[in-house]
DNA sequence: GAGTAAAAGTGGTATTATAAGTATATGAGA
DNA sequence: TCTCATATACTTATAATACCACTTTTACTC
């Protein structure tokens, strides 16, 4: 309350108080690069670690709890704590959390961001597909084709469909964004077809897709993959009119899940 | 052990043991997002959490540290914990520990990244844009012209020039895209132009899509833009191909910053 | 030697206590 | 009444201890 109205006659700057939390995390990150840890590795047990560390066990599971949501490593019940394998999917998979908390977010916004970078991606698939793609998409379309009365597996192998696309374009942060896209939405699964006629047309959408990047046609595999989206689209603005007249955001649309 | 070689008598499904701390986190999104909470918003005390929650104090903690981590919250000692504003910059600060531990994440995917999702949001925002988008898309290129010899400078305008775009799109979802792959390229900023000469012809392919954007043609945009980032590209094939035979990743890259 | 049970080691959770930072209420002095 | 310092009641930060649950290893029994 002094240092307001009332200057300090001594100059001396505050004691920067660090967290100790935060120099548990620079320790343990230091630790890891230092000795050269890599995917798969062990740290050590948390009794050592705090013993080392010269900490209690609070800070220091709170520090591997930070860790643990980047992504940095991954904590098993009974066996210990584990550098991760890194990948821009689980990266951006750990990021999801952030993207729930931006309330405005609009389903239409995630289809349409879905439109820009799948449009792209099926054409960068088609010119790039290896033939096990090919039979990748095989298995999906059979087991969509199986499943389509069961909605939820429906759901799984079309997501599944997709990502099997963006991993034919070699690029792995395109496939991490259309895996975290996926991921966001599938939280919203009124985006997905909810009645066995809306899911024979994906299905008649996925194939069309399928054929053009089998037969490594980029044009015609843009073009069926915007008449999926702006299907579903459609979709959407008819739910909306048909319930409600504001515009559903993703906040409104998942508080009903959770 | 036993599940692999004996199949085992009993049908039962394994017990879902759910993390409690990965339910917390959940919980506290959910009541983040339900109150409608916004930034800079407090979270109720920790005492009051727990009573809720009915969990002790250290799992309530590490979802707490995990929020953190992610830069969804932040908390402060004696105060209580406050909703962060989101920003994309936020967001890569708090990622930076991961890009200090990992590797592998090529500049050329992200470069592709870009072009896939930039050439579309030129066309959208050549479709939706206002008077007040070609006004900052103006300012921005005149101060790239003016601070043609400051490369710093001269990035932080070319990033700003892409990201008014994004915001043409009206799409948020496609803004916090646009500006995370920018802020990732600009931790490696040998992707942006290094010399004079390169910057010139940076500020003529942005002249283009100004001009496409203000008369509304989004053929000739997404081709300028297209033309933009390919020459990128080229500009980065060059580079490795004189300097490092090998790939160049994020991590290489920015280990001579950090 | 195979199978099982005990034990040791790991992270997970709870309880309690205390330190330390912050905001608010209180009350004495002007 | 106003000012301001102190006291008090919050808050988070850290610690110590104990016990639970899961996993792996060891050792024992048959």
């Amino acid at each position: 309350m002094r240092k307001d109205n009332k200057p300090n006659i001594i100059q001396i700057d505050h004691i920067k108080r660090t967290s100790l939390v935060d120099d548990i995390v620079e320790s343990l990150i230091s630790y890891i690069v230092e000795q050269k840890l890599k995917a798969g590795d062990k740290l050590p047990s948390e009794r050592l670690l705090v013993e080392a560390l010269g900490v209690s066990r609070i800070p220091l599971r709170e520090a591997l709890a930070r860790l643990q949501a980047l992504g940095i490593i991954s904590v098993s019940h009974g066996k210990g704590a584990f550098v991760s394998e890194f990948s821009v999917l689980n990266m951006l998979y750990n990021l999801s959390p952030i993207l729930r908390c931006q309330t405005g977010v609009r389903l239409l916004d995630m289809v349409e961001t879905r439109l820009v970078i799948e449009s792209q991606v099926v054409i960068l698939a088609a010119n790039r597909r290896s033939e096990e793609t090919i039979e990748r998409l095989e298995n999906d379309l059979k087991a969509m084709e199986c499943e389509i009365h069961d909605r939820l597996k429906f759901i799984e192998y079309d997501m599944d469909f997709h990502e099997t696309m963006a991993k034919a374009t070699a690029n792995p942060v395109l496939v991490a964004l259309v895996a975290m896209l996926h991921n966001l939405m599938h939280l919203v699964q009124e985006s997905f077809p909810d009645s066995l006629e809306a899911r024979r047309e994906s299905l008649e959408y996925h194939k069309q897709i399928y054929h053009a990047i089998k037969e490594r046609n980029p044009e015609l595999a843009e073009k069926s993959m915007r008449s999926h989206l702006n299907d579903i689209t459609r979709r959407l603005n008819d739910q909306k009119a048909s319930t409600s007249p504001s515009t559903k955001t993703l906040l409104q649309a998942q508080s009903g899940l959770l």
